[in-house]
Order: structure tokens, then sequence, then C-alpha cells
DNA sequence: CCGCACAATGACAAGGATTCTCAATAACGG
DNA sequence: CCGTTATTGAGAATCCTTGTCATTGTGCGG
């Protein structure tokens, strides 16, 4: 089971490494197609969830729209996220809370932690 | 434009504010099912979909999952949510994290936050 | 440089979740 | 008790996501 390197996927990486924000699965697609005309909107599912599952990519959640996706290597970079109400974009913050073990019952056990801000992004907020 | 009182409405709101935790439309419709065994699964998406937009409940995301909803006076009660990642439950956590407008860029608002936890809760890390 | 094996693709079907449609039901004011 | 009309339940329709499969094209061996 070797693992062959095409545009399609080249270019899904590119994408998201050039966008500096969670995307869906649709922005990527949409944005794909102006490297590679012809992908398929399948491809762009089968190497998100390809890429989500080898940890190469991390989902964030936004309650009532589909998951967006960013690089591991900036999810890595310990960050969150900050939904505008507005234009439903979603960028990337830093910074981070502590303690948050402290706020668990006994028994449980903390992995990881995902916030989210909301609000009203610049743009919006100038108009 | 009327609002009348029936037994499905309160069926669900009772079902979620006994759950105590957040729940999906699927778990509050099998849990209504018990007291109103004739309700309609549409009866409780479109039931969920006007308490939330009257904000009498609020939408909680887990990445890859359909959206859980909580009782808006429990959302109220600052606090913040656990997704145990082998039973797929989600659990209320109380206390919070402050300083959080300072992670922001300049001209972005603020208007409310979501922090969720995961890892493993106490029942399935027991086994 | 050529050809083969098979991973990856793209188009479409299929599946799951959610919303829409509409005739039938049942609140609630009179 | 009656009529109005909000609400319901069943199923169709829609959106998002995954599965299927013949075709394409990558990467290796010759």
């Amino acid at each position: 089971m070797e693992t062959r390197r095409t545009k399609q996927q080249q270019s899904i990486r590119e994408v998201l490494a050039e966008a500096g924000r969670p995307m869906s699965v649709q922005e990527v697609f949409d944005a794909a197609l102006t490297s590679v005309p012809t992908i398929g909107l399948s491809t762009v599912y089968r190497t998100i969830r390809r890429l989500a599952e080898q940890g190469e990519i991390a989902a964030v959640a936004v309650p009532g729209q589909p998951d967006r996706y960013e690089l591991a290597d900036v999810a890595a970079t310990h960050h969150h996220h900050f939904h505008c109400t507005e234009c439903d974009r979603v960028f990337d913050v830093r910074g981070c809370v502590g303690g948050l073990d402290r706020m668990l019952p006994p028994g449980f056990k903390l992995r990881g932690h995902e916030l989210t801000l909301s609000g009203v992004c610049g743009g919006c907020a100038a108009r």
C-alpha cells in the first residue's frame, strides 16, 4: 500500500497552508478548482478525511455548520478559534488558558481541549 | 400567532431538563418516545430548532457529529463541556477561564465563547 | 525509456441528518 | 361545544458526506 503523490493532494495541502484559517470542505474545493480545474468533490472529501485520520489536519466544529479543517502543525502551535457570526468565517487566535484539569470531576482524564470564541470580526465590525 | 401548549413540547423540555447534559436530536427523540409514544422525529427537530432560535436552548458542536442541545438556563450558569472520546457522550463541567478578550486581534468584538474539553469520562476510564 | 501494478481519481449512487410539505389533529378563545 | 388555526406526523425533498467502480496516472522494475 504505497502512497502516491498527485497534484490534487498537493493542491489541497497548499490551499489549507495558504488560507491560514480553518476551511470547510466546500471552501477547499472551491479554492482547489482554480489550480486543478478537474478536481472532484469526492477527492477533496477523501483527501481531507485521510489527512484528518493521519493527524495531519485537525477538525474544528461550529454549531449548525459543517466542520472546518486546518493543518496540524498550525494546530500543534497551541491556539484557538474565533467564529464571526456575521460572515461565518473562522479565524485562528493565539494564546491559551490553563488549569483546565481542575474543572473535571474525579476519574475523568483530560486529553485535549478546544476553545471557540464568537463575535464579530474586524472586517464586519468596520461596516 | 398564539403559542399553544402541547404534550410533545412539554416532553421535549422535560427530557432536556432531566438529562443534565447536552443531547442530540436523536437522543431527545428516543427519550421522548417513552412519555409520548406517538411523537414524530420531525416534531423534535422543529421544536428544538425553535427553542434554539428563541434562545431557550443552546447548541453544542462536536467535530464529525450532530449538534447537541442544552437548556439555556443551564448554559447561562456559565460552564463548559467534556466530550468522552470512548462513549461519545458530552458532559457539563463547571468553572471557566478569563482574559479571553486579550487573545483577540484589534477590531474584533467578543460576544461569547465555548470551551470543549475532551478525553475519557469516569465510567469509561474505570473499564 | 517502456510497461505494468495498483493507488488515486472523478462521476454518480447511496446513506444519514435535517428541513420542507401538507393533510389531519387538537389547543384554546368564544 | 365549535371554529379557527397552530401544531403534529408521515413522507418527500435537500444538504452533506461516504461508498462504488470504471478509468486514470504514479512510481517501480526492467
